[in-house]
DNA sequence: CAATTATGTTAGTTGACACTTACGTAAGTC
DNA sequence: GACTTACGTAAGTGTCAACTAACATAATTG
């Protein structure tokens, strides 16, 4: 979660999702300096959600779909905690009134 | 995002989303001192994640499901811009190998 | 109005974080 | 083997974040 709540990180994931980018030219992306984003990118691979390869001097830095699916599926889960309960209120006072008028 | 990145915070949001809950039951929850739930309680609100309503001397919080409705549409649009752009890719590629049949 | 209850605010501490500069290193190139 | 390229790592810095202890404040109660 930490991870992804940084927007450079998040705009990382965005660069290396769909294709592999060597880490020259995803820093190339950004202001800061190359090293900057070389640190985003170990916070990114210790949380699982890129991966890499080595290609002679290169390295290659790739979203991990599976684990980006992860968060999502954890933060839907978040949300729907709350609506499940709602749902189960809303039948609990539907239960009531069909109480109330059987009296 | 930060305010939902922190742990606690997303703990709180939980307690207070179905049903209002003054400061003090809600930071009996937790092992913390009160004063720093009192704090979480301030980011969640400048986040416009919670509301505050007094009553007498106490303070109830709530949260605005309005808000984390927001941030929730605005990671779905993050998982899913990425999705858009492989389904484009796909059907570029599925022109692609449509016109070298033409040929 | 004094005492109590429920809560926010301030000051200070500790640690984490994003960043830069300088340095180290592994793989190719002449 | 010296040089270059493409990186990571280490050390140092300023800032922010989470926390505690102590104090301030507003409403309530006797």
């Amino acid at each position: 979660m930490k991870a992804i709540a940084e927007p450079r990180r998040r705009e990382i994931l965005r660069l290396i999702w769909a294709r592999e980018l060597p880490a020259g030219r995803i820093a190339s992306h950004f202001a800061v300096t190359r090293p900057a984003i070389s640190q985003h990118l170990r916070v990114l691979k210790e949380a699982g959600l890129v991966s890499e390869r080595r290609d002679g001097t290169r390295r290659l830095y790739r979203a991990r779909p599976d684990t980006v699916a992860e968060v999502r599926r954890f933060l839907e889960a978040f949300w729907d905690e709350d609506l499940q309960r709602l749902k189960q209120e809303a039948e609990a006072e539907e239960r009531r009134k069909r109480n109330r008028r059987r009296r």
